[in-house]
DNA sequence: GTAGTCATGTAAACTGTTACATGATTAT
DNA sequence: ATAATCATGTAACAGTTTACATGACTAC
């Protein structure tokens, strides 16, 4: 169960209510690893049972109450066992690439337009992870600098670089999808000047 | 969902089994889907009840009972509908990337021999990726063969270049994570040559 | 005969999505 | 006051995995 260790991996860094955690994986971001707050509240109540995060509520104002949940020793271990074990390669599944494996049912227009949409989805999931790897790389980000709290300067930049390159690898499958995309309009649509840019050899020819 | 749709695609090309739709999804060629056959045949049966798919009874050897599923034109209509349409995204979710986040924790030998082992695992996946987009593009795939046969003649090189294409695809994904394992392979441990090609700079100053 | 493949299913457990539900606090 | 955000949950449904279960056919 990835997300029960996504939680562990992030409630290391520092405590943190529920709300919190969700932002962290609403997609907001452009994180690695989305979930809902429907999902994060009852397995924080699992994982309380469990005994791998302990709770301490917190009063904000006058009644409102929060629930701050810390990594526990045992989930700690956990957590350190989780990442240090390779894990089986789940199934693929891939629904445009599905999608588009039956292109050759319906009129170019209209699967130029399906891909249109997705290379701007994907342009948009490279920007942003890209734009939080800078952040990261310049440890500019709030959750890296509580995580480098704990942790000796010496190891800072190294840190550092390991988490942007993460994000940095989000953004590079994201160019990959882009350019799979663009070959794939070419494929379609031959003759459209506009889609994408021409073949070099061509481009130069003109 | 997808599985749905990615049933009746492959039963546009041809009548089949729930056996053997179970073989092309149970992940043996490097499908971009992967189900198994117990999710196969309750699908199957509901996807029949729903009036999409139609199903034959077919007898071999004395007593063995093959339920032979076809598309309806209903289920063809549904089919191209869900082909014609642009699908919202879904949240992303990246095993090996989330515990990638969290390599700092561990030591980098431990890290490096999961990035080792999933390396492997993608050069595997763009091999096998590779090997059947060659083949499609031979119109040498079973399936492909029978596809063509309710296709003019004229259309066959194209159907054959769109579907190569989406293997190649899954061949480029397998490639980017690769050569991301690899960079964080040389993050984790800068001076053991043996990970990874040096950068070519260094390599040519030796 | 016996091992491997053909062929079809069910059941339980787990994971994820969407919708429903409620109330407190803060800024305008 | 009222809208946005803070804060926590539940319920129903949809989708996936793993294990259980059975029996026929084929090649050795």
């Amino acid at each position: 169960m990835s997300l029960k260790h996504a939680l562990l991996g992030v409630l290391a860094a520092r405590p943190m209510s529920g709300y919190e955690l969700s932002q962290f994986f609403d997609s907001s971001t452009g994180w690695v690893w989305s979930a809902t707050h429907s999902q994060i509240y009852p397995l924080l109540g699992k994982m309380q049972a469990e005994g791998i995060v302990e709770c301490e509520n917190v009063i904000r104002g006058i009644k409102l109450n929060r629930k701050i949940y810390s990594v526990t020793p045992s989930g700690m271990a956990e957590l350190l066992d989780w990442v240090s074990t390779a894990h089986p390669p789940s199934g693929s599944r891939d629904p445009l690439l599905t999608q588009a494996l039956l292109f050759d049912m319906i009129e170019p227009e209209v699967a130029a337009l399906i891909l249109q949409n997705y290379i701007s989805e994907q342009e948009y999931i490279a920007r942003e992870s890209r734009s939080h790897s800078e952040k990261l790389a310049a440890k500019n980000t709030p959750l890296l600098r509580e995580r480098l709290k704990n942790r000796p300067p010496a190891d800072h930049d190294r840190i550092a670089r390991l988490k942007a390159h993460v994000f940095e690898g989000q953004a590079m499958m994201a160019d990959a999808r882009v350019n799979w995309a663009r070959a794939e309009l070419n494929l379609l649509m031959p003759n459209d000047t506009n889609n994408a840019p021409l073949p070099t050899a061509l481009a130069a020819g003109r």
